[in-house]
DNA sequence: TTGAAAGCGCTACCAA
DNA sequence: TTGGTAGCGCTTTCAA
């Protein structure tokens, strides 16, 4: 059923028919009811392709899905975070699509999805540090929206972020009053805005507490279970290993466990953990909920704000792009315990 | 830039033009030759819904998010699934679109998926037994394939699943093997179809092994972290309690492995595990490989082999329906010992 | 080998 | 309050 045979069967024009349904105010009420009547009968909905090409607009959101392996869509809290985007964006009618891109030609991507009016907005995912992708999308005159910051990007952009820095601050000077003062990082690769965050935080709480940063005891790849394992054995097998380990992944910190227990060590006695394992549990209003449960939950929830805020830009396109930081929980459990005593 | 323009830059018609950037034969090579110079040049993209007006192709493939928290989406290796689907249809020029609806509309989406003609076929996860989206996607005439299977529907479909009932029998002829008698089974809800055939292969090894089937030891909920705890507790606070749990999720498992360590128990001498848990190795070729690395790689492949189907189905209408059976392999490891010696 | 023109299904402007 | 009609940007006959 289309619009024309439609207008037929109720002896109307299609002006009034798609008047009347999409809420114009010149149509007549018995008419609006007739007309709306005989789409719910005949189960009647627009064409979207018709309607984005009379309208301009595609009432689809874009993601970008970078096609080496380690990126975010294999990070297995992305489905939490697209289910909470997607949700908000269902309710006002967008869907989201995902395109998957040989990392080469990532920048190509966004001028198609522009030339081709293929989207509306796109979220991007991962920033790095002055992300070129950035004043890319400016420059095409795509709305987005970063999940994330870019640090060096100066012009402005709207953005949705957990603060990392302080996060990372406070894990470390809580594991500093316990007494740890070997402390190692599990970071992810430089290149990530959010591990450098991640990286300031520890240094600066290091910092104020008269502990040397020492490089020894920072790592910083792709994370993987594979090197939070790799990383591990090697500085449980340092002169003067870390009593507390940071790992700034779930992934890593499967690997992370799996090294401790090998090395005969046990987590919370001999070594300290702070990360997304589930053996931490999570306190958060003094209360003890599953701790994957809670970040998942926690992400879902970003997905929601940033998938408001977008919305929000598309409809407003002169506001001033919104910018907003989300506070991180402190992750902290059974596995984090008082520095062991060493002779 | 648009068609139009671009023939009127280059003195042609629109018709030939398309023809010449579409790949019609009867263009003259010269002539071909300009117009991908300039169709360069002027870095022009067809639009993608004034193309899919004209053609009645979408070039998009939908996939529904039912909003109940607990659904496919939020399960960590969906994103694992979509990431490999997803590198298929981009070869294909297909891009993946994601609804999500409330659960009580999920059979209107697709009415209008298609009456839209938003999507060109549909991607259907988490089948239930006898799921009556099949007949109903059957009806509508919108093409589709099935991740999983679903038991009771006679109706031909499209399918990619994984052979869940030998993967479990194998399983449990294995802790059999290891002189278990006592095996528990956490399963996923006894709706959905891959339920019911882990506990039927689950169930077949135990009668083949002359041990009673114990619905004591069988616990079936939503695949949650708490679930896995409460149920593993109560398990082990059981007159009888298993020596062994099969778990059958990952999610699940934190839980299992959570519950375990607060009895005092230790896996894989007091109580044995198979589950995907990342205690355990993953024992494929004789070599070790971390145990979620190879579950998420083996469903990144499941996704790629199901978008193969799909574009194969969409590209060849009439051809029987392709059901492709993939072999789980055994997950044992670590927490997997012989049975503990009770008096 | 090329072009003119009729749609695809819808919105939105202008007229009635 | 309603209708006629000109696009939106492309493909695809049909004609030349």
């Amino acid at each position: 059923m289309n619009l024309k045979r439609l207008a037929e069967e109720l002896g109307l024009s299609q002006t009034t028919v798609s008047r009347a349904l999409n809420g114009y105010p010149e149509v007549s009420e018995a008419t609006r009811k007739r007309v709306e009547e005989a789409a719910r009968r005949y189960n009647y909905r627009p064409n979207s392709r018709a309607k984005g090409l009379a309208t301009g607009r595609a009432m689809v959101i874009g993601q970008v899905i970078p096609t080496s392996v380690q990126h975010e869509m294999v990070n297995p809290i992305f489905g939490d975070f697209v289910a909470g985007a997607s949700q908000t964006f269902s309710r006002y009618g967008y869907d989201m699509m995902f395109s998957r891109v040989p990392d080469v030609d990532e920048s190509d991507i966004y001028r198609e999805y522009r030339a081709r009016g293929a989207v509306d907005a796109v979220i991007l995912q991962g920033p790095l540090v002055n992300d070129q992708r950035i004043p890319l999308l400016n420059r095409i005159g795509l709305p987005f929206i970063v999940h994330g910051r870019s640090t060096g990007i100066t012009e402005p952009y709207a953005f949705v972020d957990v603060n990392n820095t302080r996060a990372f601050q406070h894990a470390t000077e809580f594991l500093v009053h316990l007494g740890h003062r070997r402390i190692a990082l599990i970071n992810g690769l430089e290149g990530m805005d959010f591990a450098q965050r991640r990286r300031a935080g520890y240094e600066a709480a290091l910092k104020a507490a008269g502990i040397p940063v020492d490089p020894a005891l920072m790592r910083s790849d792709e994370m993987t279970e594979y090197f939070g394992y790799r990383e591990t054995r090697a500085l449980l097998a340092q002169e003067d290993p870390p009593t507390a380990i940071m790992a700034a992944s779930m992934i890593a910190a499967l690997g992370v466990r799996r090294a401790i227990e090998e090395t005969g060590l046990t987590m919370g006695r001999d070594v300290s953990v702070i990360t997304h394992d589930d053996d931490l549990s999570y306190l958060k209003n003094g209360q003890d909920v599953p701790i994957f449960t809670a970040i998942r939950s926690s992400v879902r929830k970003a997905g929601e704000i940033l998938a408001q805020c977008l919305v929000d830009q598309i409809n407003a396109p002169d506001a001033p792009p919104e910018q907003r930081m989300l506070e991180a929980d402190l992750l902290v459990g059974r596995s984090t315990g008082p520095a062991p005593q060493r002779t």
